[in-house]
DNA sequence: CTACACAAACTAGCATACCAATTTGTTATC
DNA sequence: GATAACAAATTGGTATGCTAGTTTGTGTAG
């Protein structure tokens, strides 16, 4: 059931199947060649998530991608990591310093933008912020950050198809970070993530900016005939899509 | 099933159901005369909600209280409220003063609290919190505060069994911040609402001076011959416990 | 040609039956 | 009496059939 779950998940974030389209159970447990069941339990999981709606007796939908939603976690983040980082180095301390619970990520992250790998580099990217609540003493709220918010994942991922993002300065700013960590400032510390996440305003005016990122999402959310489509006819009017918009899905 | 998933978290929230204690989804359904299928599917909600984890060909159980992310999810609630009731300030103006969106439920307060109405004290508490959420613009993180953290019901539930918590003061705090929003001061609001809400070590010093609530936590934490017992039996021991602990559930 | 009514098809919700894996209780062995 | 092995019972996972409600398509009346 994970599984299903999984892929379904990934066919929404991915935008393979589109806002407002119909995901019926009995349509996937057939293409899936399993029962009804576990495609259900799929479904409840996928309704957390907030990526369908399903409607009583009349099918499953895929939600509208809400982009209001997605500042918002994105200002919840920098509320929150502002806050933790500030946390982080008042708590900095020899022991952490020995660990090397920062240097280590951020050693990693050097050598990943060196190499150009860029999947290391989201990890370790990650990893830092990851362990700085850790050392912030408040490990769970990371989480919180990642999944708390119902649909930040489609966006981030069609932030990475029109390669909306920034990889050089990333280091740097990471390194000021944990150089004011280090230094136990807390003030430091507060202005140096401010300066990594930027502020609401500026995600705000960054995603404006791209304005093909915005008309894409509020086209994508229309209904249209396609709503009708089938599952697998409506992954192809997604490749179909993908194809004509020249992106690397 | 909806139902069923209100019963059984509510059963979990008031502890009732003990940390550990398993819930047998078949115990359950003939308990209340459905069959499996929609109690399977509360159980995946629960899990969802962070209150079960299910083991596979072993049992459904009940997650242990896990008060250091209830601290986290306090802590962060302070991190986004001062964040946002400053941006409240920053973006009141002259409609927002006529809407009445933060006077109203202010004076719904006072009038609670001078009515002794702690049901609709709470109400106007939150619809205040909730309605600057609207005038900053982020009406969405309202519910990610709320909901976000697995486990901060059970908590809140046993806060107010244990009877910490503080009313008068709050009428007061709410004021100010409403008068530093009024002002447009954001620095004001923010200080108003890291005072009304109180630092993150307050919040675990409050708690810690209350140890019984620490170690009535610790206890039912603890695994003991009650986890073999029914959902049934299980209950009557929740019932004989809070009378012997003389609590008002 | 339009509007409405009705019927057929499809939907998710629920009940039930079966399966594989784990746990638990018992028995046999030392 | 302790321990190990085995068997019975219980668990959650899945498949499937049925039901009630919604949608959609068709046909008929105007």
């Amino acid at each position: 059931m994970e599984q299903i779950h999984e892929l379904i998940r990934h066919l929404i974030v991915t935008v393979q199947l589109l806002p407002l389209q119909r995901v019926s159970e009995s349509e996937i447990s057939e293409a899936l060649g399993a029962s009804r069941t576990p495609v259900r339990e799929a479904m409840i999981r996928l309704t957390n998530d907030g990526l369908v709606k399903v409607v009583p007796k009349s099918g499953t939908y895929v939600t509208p991608i809400n982009i209001d939603r997605y500042f918002e976690a994105a200002y919840m983040r920098i509320l929150v990591e502002v806050g933790v980082a500030g946390r982080a180095a008042r708590r900095w301390n020899a022991e952490y310093e020995a660990s090397g619970v920062l240097s280590k990520p951020f050693s990693a992250l050097e050598e990943a933008l060196a190499n150009k790998d860029y999947f290391n580099f989201a990890r370790s990217d990650e990893e830092f912020h990851f362990n700085m609540f850790g050392v912030a003493g408040v490990p769970g709220l990371w989480n919180s950050i990642k999944h708390g918010q119902p649909d930040l994942s489609r966006v981030r991922h069609l932030k990475r198809v029109f390669k909306i993002r920034r990889s050089e300065r990333v280091v740097d700013e990471h390194r000021a970070i944990a150089e004011a960590i280090y230094a136990r400032s807390e003030e430091g510390a507060e202005k140096a993530m401010q300066a990594h996440l930027g502020t609401y305003e500026d995600e705000a005016k960054k995603l404006s900016e791209s304005p093909m990122l915005v008309d894409y999402i509020t086209k994508i959310n229309e209904p249209s005939e396609r709503n009708a489509r089938t599952f697998a006819a409506n992954a192809e009017f997604a490749r179909e899509m993908k194809e004509h918009l020249a992106f690397t899905f």
